[in-house]
DNA sequence: CAGTTGACGGCCC
DNA sequence: GGGGCCGCCAACT
């Protein structure tokens, strides 16, 4: 198989590796992938979204705890209830990364 | 082929 | 404390 995985690969592998019931910040994601600079890049991997069904993308919400405004990939709305359904709190429509920031041991 | 943009983050003023 | 700018890699035009 590949031994080489692309960037955008690691960067969807990061994401698929996001618990159930927590989020994770672009910049973790990028450094999950390998590199915390690629949160541009992570920005556009999920953008790009090859696989929406099975990369919860929804779980990645920006450092401030908000979900980027392009993310009516379906209804910006359906991230905050499919969150909620995970047990996910919100505060003022931002999710609470003191509880729920996905806490990585490995960082 | 080269230039610009992009679902962001962190640092500087 | 708040606002603004730059930096990073990759993809798109």
């Amino acid at each position: 198989m590949d031994k080489e995985k692309n960037t955008f690969e690691r960067i969807y592998e990061a994401v698929k590796r996001i618990p159930k019931g927590q989020v994770a910040t672009y910049g973790q994601i990028a450094a999950l992938a390998g590199n915390r600079r690629w949160a541009r890049v992570v920005g556009y991997a999920l953008h790009a979204n090859p696989d929406s069904e099975h990369i919860p993308c929804y779980r990645v919400v920006t450092k401030d705890g908000n979900v980027s405004q392009a993310f009516a990939f379906g209804g910006a709305n359906r991230q905050v209830e499919l969150l909620m359904a995970e047990g996910v709190t919100f505060l003022d429509g931002r999710v609470d990364m003191e509880k729920h920031q996905w806490d990585t041991p490995w960082l």
